[in-house]
DNA sequence: TGACGTCAAGATCCG
DNA sequence: CGGATCTTGACGTCA
């Protein structure tokens, strides 16, 4: 079982993927965010690797205005030797990627011209998987489309549109249950006869339910049955509700206890399993240390990368979680992240912030010149008078870890939240 | 016509 | 001027 998160991480310094409008989009421009952007996804890559993340989607801002008719550029020749290298990395490390176009590419529309653009979309999804190197088991995720007045004419239609396209595109495909329309029984039903492989989200299926009678781990066990060889192990999406948002909104952070209870509620081989949540490569990296024994330095390292979110809520907790770590026999993976998570759902303290903000100014302190200092001092004033929030003052330590370079500092959460 | 979702770019405001 | 914060863009469907 693999897990994994979508397209961009958090405290990854270097892996942020860049774009720019329309009426920018000149030749020169593009070349210079598709070179940035695949210097990204291999530090995103590297970043995966390193951390034994091995699912992983391909953020489909890669090539800005990779499926628009701006794109002149022939981005595949020209950065072959990028990508191969990049795609080379994805495969000696044993990991596996997708790309997700959007809700706004629509294979089944009424409208040919809206058919003409996602077919061109998917198309250019395919070329980056393939310009990788990469083999069907990559898959690119899509959703049905819209239904416009008649749910049945609007499957067939997607078929008709499915069959018009080219094998690049429909070895990858892979079909997604949404929460508005095509809920995961009209998946399956499309799934069967395209012959591709349905991916089951199991918060669309919450939201949009095709028979409140089956459980997660009956869907799953269903939709594994469209899997074939080709296509490699089976995948689902993963999210939890938001608490307060709308039905459907993704939760900011996976909740370790509810995962761990969906995973052990699910029967027959485990499918990789793809997170959708806020806080990406760090609810990715909580169920990987609780699924199964990384080791204890695996906790340590996370610990090193929490600690001063936890110090400015409450020194009670982060002196507790420092506690249960003294142990190196020990594997408390679930506990430590059981207080980690309680402890951020509270905001930060006043007095704990400014506790944290100088144990993170201590790495500066000898470094740093007197303007810096006063500089540090105003911010941190600032914010004891309430006249700011904590960020300024993070952004001023962030700007210094960055010139000092403090990486410890900069691949901690700290600055994120 | 606005809402939906997503992210960074672009624009504007502030000291 | 630099940094913080607000708005726009890019996409198609549906209420």
């Amino acid at each position: 079982m693999k897990i994994g998160y979508a397209c961009l991480a958090i405290a990854v310094p270097g892996s942020e993927m860049k774009s720019c409008i329309l009426k920018n989009a000149g030749e020169e421009r593009l070349i210079g965010l598709i070179g940035h952007n695949l210097n990204a996804l291999e530090t995103l890559i590297d970043y995966n690797v390193r951390n034994g993340i091995r699912l992983f989607r391909i953020s489909s801002d890669l090539i800005p205005f990779g499926s628009s008719e701006a794109m002149t550029i022939p981005w595949s020749e020209l950065f072959s030797e990028k990508l191969a290298a990049v795609g080379k990395k994805i495969r000696d490390s044993g990991m596996r990627v997708s790309m997700h176009p959007g809700q706004y590419t629509v294979l089944n529309s009424p409208d040919s011209a809206v058919v003409k653009r996602a077919v061109t979309d998917l198309e250019y999804h395919a070329k980056v998987l393939d310009s990788l190197g990469l083999g069907p088991e990559n898959k690119l995720v899509l959703h049905t489309g819209g239904v416009y007045g008649d749910k049945k004419q609007a499957a067939r239609r997607f078929l008709s549109a499915y069959g018009g396209l080219s094998a690049a595109v429909k070895r990858r495909l892979a079909l997604e249950n949404d929460d508005k329309l095509f809920h995961i029984g009209d998946v399956m039903e499309s799934s069967a006869a395209a012959g591709i492989p349905a991916v089951y989200d199991n918060l669309h299926n919450a939201v949009n339910p095709a028979d409140r009678a089956r459980s997660d781990s009956d869907w799953i066990g269903i939709s594994r049955e469209t899997w074939k060889e080709a296509d490699g192990p089976q995948k689902i999406h993963y999210s939890q509700q938001h608490p307060c948002k709308k039905p459907g909104a993704h939760s900011d952070s996976v909740g370790i206890g509810e995962f761990s209870e969906f995973i052990r509620n699910l029967s027959g081989t485990p499918p990789d399993v793809m997170l959708e949540v806020k806080d990406k490569n760090l609810s990715a990296l909580k169920c990987l240390n609780c699924a199964s024994n990384r080791g204890i330095n695996a906790l340590e390292a996370e610990w090193a990368r929490y600690k001063y979110l936890v110090l400015e809520r409450s020194a009670q907790k982060y002196l507790a979680v420092r506690q249960l770590l003294r142990d190196k026999t020990a594997y408390p993976a679930h506990e430590m992240y059981r207080m980690i998570e309680a402890s951020l759902k509270a905001p930060a303290a006043p007095e704990a912030a400014v506790n944290a903000a100088q144990h993170v100014w201590g790495y500066f302190k000898d470094k740093a010149g007197p303007s810096e200092k006063k500089r540090f001092e105003n911010a941190l004033g600032d914010f004891v008078a309430q006249k700011t929030g904590i960020f300024p003052v993070k952004n001023l330590l962030l700007a210094l870890a960055r010139k000092y370079r403090e990486d410890y500092l900069l691949n901690g959460y700290y600055f994120y939240f």
